[in-house]
DNA sequence: ATCTATTTATAATA
DNA sequence: TTATTATAAATAGAT
């Protein structure tokens, strides 16, 4: 738009597609941080490059997006599972005793969170910016715990068994509510696994309380991780 | 940033509130559509306004991305899931009664959606989403096949076992990357879940082939879905 | 990465 | 909501 108004087609030169997708990604989450801070809409954009890397960006967060719509198309069969609210944004889902739903994610001002913590985080997307960010801020400590495959093996393979089975099961499955009703179920899980992570993340970095970086990530195909720092103003992302 | 330049923050008034809203939302979509048009990467946006609207763009798809996303992170687990091709970007106009979340925006051209059904759809907007569409198309048939709950009993409660020992595995997990790994095998899962969907939407409406505008809704609280013309260009949707 | 000349986006207004 | 228009932002091309 500058110097020359450029037609909006594929960018075949791979070096100019890598800079205007520079130049351009930090506008467009500028913009949707703006439209959040000044409409107090929540939001979610994410871009995923020809190269497989991912950025996003939320506020309060990505997943606290997915956790509105959840709620706001809500079917009944939803209020059939475990804890009554499961799959819904309040945020001490899951039921386990362990605490907190301490978003790592949104806060703005760094007070308390209470509806960004309701808008419980649950989106894959979110979980996996979660791990990320653990990555990125305790470093590769691959040795510090079992992994989950281990402790499924010291289960006999009980929850391959079980992902086994569920998967047959929804190859049985004709009937959309079956699969609202599964769905549901999978989103109260991951809800409980997104507090764990939290858990494992406030642990490691309990005097580390500040209202961190959450909104941006990237990742690479190839396991590197390299965190980048929001181009919009902490104002905007809370 | 015309006339004056605004400050960055909430707009009190919810007129006003509405009228920014209105007018940035489809600047963020195009911003979202030429990034995805000149640099080739796949985007998705969504907002979620105070009134519980929620809009959202994507290119080729909102889910396609999440398929993205599960691929670039894809460990070879995900691999060892059924098909491949399953979510394709079917959809339709509903129409009725409760919630419906009319598609419309999009359909760029008209073409088969190859690309779109490559990425499979996995995230839970997805297939939330989805769901609403077996809804508006299919009408409340509660009676047709056996709930999941019901297929759980058969099993002796199978599946509640499963989801109790995941949850309570989560809460042993003290490593990210033992996360990681469970939060693979729920994308694999709910992309399991997706194409299961796919299917039974497809077997009901094996003639209703066409395209499917999979870009842009609107859905309001309430159940009213009122469509929305996409103020971007038809290229820059596919 | 920085620098501008232009194109876009948009706040205020009607 | 839609249109106008004076400014603020974004940005293509060049450095």
């Amino acid at each position: 738009m500058p110097r020359k108004k450029i037609e909006i087609k594929a960018i075949k030169n791979k070096e100019a597609r890598q800079v205007c997708f520079s130049k351009r990604r930090p506008s467009v989450f500028k913009k949707a941080s703006e439209l959040h801070t000044l409409c107090g809409a929540e939001v979610a954009v994410v871009f995923v490059t020809r190269g497989g890397k991912a950025y996003s960006f939320g506020a309060p967060s990505v997943g606290s997006v997915a956790g509105r719509l959840l709620d706001a198309a809500a079917p009944p069969a939803a209020s059939a599972l475990g804890g009554g609210e499961g799959g819904s944004a309040s945020g001490g889902a899951g039921g386990s005793g362990s605490g907190s739903v301490t978003q790592v994610g949104g806060g703005g001002g760094g007070g308390d969170d209470s509806s960004a913590a309701a808008a419980a985080v649950t989106l894959h997307h979110e979980l996996n910016k979660r791990q990320m960010e653990l990555q990125d801020q305790l470093g590769a400590q691959h040795d510090s715990t079992k992994s989950l495959q281990e402790a499924v093996d010291e289960k006999e393979g009980e929850a391959k068994k079980l992902m086994g089975w569920l998967d047959s099961k929804v190859e049985e499955i004709t009937a959309q509510e079956d699969l609202q009703e599964l769905n549901m179920r999978l989103w109260s899980l991951q809800l409980n696994i997104n507090q764990r992570a939290n858990e494992i993340f406030h642990n490691q970095h309990a005097a580390m309380n500040h209202p961190l970086p959450d909104q941006q990530f990237i990742r690479r195909r190839g396991g590197d991780v390299k965190p980048v720092v929001p181009s919009v103003p902490r104002s905007s992302q809370g």
